[in-house]
DNA sequence: GGCATGGATGAGAGCGCTCTCATGCCGTGC
DNA sequence: GCACGGCATGAGAGCGCTCTCATCCATGCC
């Protein structure tokens, strides 16, 4: 199998045609008649011939490919499903229009330098990023390398909103943590807390906007609310001090799941009953959530819509317009996809 | 940023030296004077040299990139941090020898054409491949793309263990097993059941294998066995089963932790208690392993090694030994990782 | 019927790189 | 002092493809 690799030459030949033809047919170009076409086609299948990407790419400058960047900041990719779901949203994309996926996982500093240095180079057509914090120095990197770009979640950096045509993909946090909120205060919740998450990411931001939105307020109660780190760990950290505090909450919203998780369980300690004494509602709808006890009240956002997203929005960047009607004539924008709070038993 | 972009051409010029002679400092060829090599290194940096991958790998014939192939049918990777992690290893490791990391993941039948057409077609130097079932389609089309390929797991279909040059990392699922039974006899249980995943996979029947062992059986006892197929649901429905057999087990063994939160889940709602009534192990050691009511004991195994393993395998064989002594004239051959028992509150 | 027109096809250059081979230069041995 | 071996360097071919441009042929028009 390996090693016969036909080339267009050979196609050619075998055709009885030449090289130029049987890569108008190869290509889809048109112009070509259509016996020879067919027979073209013939041939292909026959010797089984596969184009050389290389080649291909060394002439028109294009490489077929797209990076996908996530920096992750140590554990959050164990622990959260999120990015495995984003991938696969994105990979379904990219896969029917026949792109390739790089990806590159950023783990230290170094691995910075690595990146910029391949993206600059030319080997991918364009890339999508995860950039968790507004600190991060990706989207410096992606400005630099001047490849098409597209983020995943609003991204947060100083002067982002400034910049014209920045694109990104993100879902309503803030509708969602509405939505949470003004749940709980519809159950008769009238002291409700919130565990905030690492607020330089901007969707923990958004959350905590939106449950100041439900409540009417401009500025939290410091006595109601905690800051987590989207961790289990600082959820129960945070629901701890939430209770040190008097009077105490009678529902919480946490900024996800993890952290409602990290709740429930110094709830249960505590010996307070959910959502009897305190009502817990969280954010992402992971798996997990669904089997907590009890089953998590939560905001669910389509991750793998989220991902596709990013993929067409890029592809459109690109010029490889998924839209056939070619009617998108107004350039791609920014995505913002809707959340919605699934009601289950801890509020 | 764009469009300069230097060849080896200008570089030689500003050098004053052929293209050979850049080609071979870029490549660490040796054979240059020391001085002109770093004349040349000076030029390469003045002018941001970058390498046209596309240009080289049309002549060279590696691509520098390696697939990594994960066959999902439906939810796995969502609720399984586990591609996530191995992904990780593999991702550092192959960082580390300057490889690109291609993802491609399948959904649909479909998807096993586009992607035996990728990988025969040369586009990549190696396959990682992720083969979950053993009627999977994937083993066939490594073989027929010629490429060197391992894969993540012991391959179980129809013959494998008689192909002498499989490449596979695996973790001793049986031995793992055996440590969690023999854990549950030592705390005096007497009636241990074993909740299996589904056995067309390996990993499952290795388990399945060590909790006979440990209990010095050759078949399980039918009445302490039930079948799940890895997700919670699945787990809490054989519980339920298990229970409603007489006399009902005082401890079980499930083949991960998804069943095994399912498993307490049933326990919960039939008001046992556990470790009490019935004690719990479970496999994997997920993050919410450890925040499960009571946190479950359960089997580790170190999935971003076996990802880093994954990838150093592949490596050696693609000759890019990453043994700076070259010491390695034995082939490589398939590796298997320890388990190891996390005794927490389950059991 | 001759000529312009336009579409289908082929010839050929060249993308940026590696690698073989020829060349040139040095030091060594006789 | 000369031939020779060995090492550093350069020249040049060619990897497989795309794309421009020239060529060819059939058609339509005057």
């Amino acid at each position: 199998m390996q090693g016969d690799h036909p080339t267009l030459e050979a196609v050619a030949a075998h055709a009885g045609v030449s090289r130029a033809t049987v890569s108008r047919v190869v290509n889809g170009t048109a112009g070509v008649r259509p016996e020879l076409r067919e027979r073209v086609r013939r041939s292909v299948a026959e010797l089984g011939y596969v184009p050389n990407i290389a080649a291909r790419s060394l002439v028109t400058r294009r490489t077929g490919a797209v990076a996908v960047v996530i920096a992750e900041p140590e554990t959050r990719i164990f622990t959260d499903p999120f990015f495995a779901r984003q991938l696969r949203g994105i990979g379904r994309e990219l896969a029917a229009h026949d792109l390739q996926l790089l990806l590159m996982l950023l783990e230290q500093r170094a691995d910075y330098d690595r990146i910029g240095r391949y993206l600059t180079g030319g080997h991918v057509d364009g890339t999508l990023m995860f950039s968790l914090h507004n600190d991060d120095p990706l989207p410096a990197i992606a400005t630099a390398s001047g490849l098409p770009t597209v983020f995943g979640g609003r991204p947060g950096w100083a002067g982002a909103d400034r910049q014209p045509d920045l694109l990104y993909v993100d879902t309503d946090n803030r509708d969602g943590a509405r939505q949470a909120v003004a749940h709980l205060r519809e159950r008769g919740r009238t002291r409700v807390a919130v565990i905030t998450g690492p607020l330089d990411q901007t969707s923990a931001q958004d959350r905590l906007d939106g449950y100041l939105d439900a409540l009417g307020l401009r500025e939290p109660d410091p006595a109601l609310l905690a800051h987590g780190d989207f961790t289990a760990e600082g959820g129960a950290r945070a629901m701890a001090e939430l209770l040190d505090r008097s009077p105490a909450p009678d529902a919480v919203f946490a900024g996800n799941d993890l952290m409602a998780t990290g709740a429930l369980r110094t709830l249960r300690e505590r010996g307070l009953r959910v959502p009897d004494d305190v009502a817990v509602v969280g954010y992402d709808d992971l798996e997990p959530a669904a089997w907590a006890d009890p089953p998590l009240t939560t905001v669910r956002q389509d991750v793998e819509r989220m991902g596709e997203l990013m993929a067409s929005l890029l592809l459109r960047r690109l010029g490889r317009a998924p839209d056939p009607e070619g009617r998108d004539a107004e350039p791609p924008a920014p995505v913002i996809t809707p959340a919605r709070l699934i009601v289950r038993g801890s509020a």
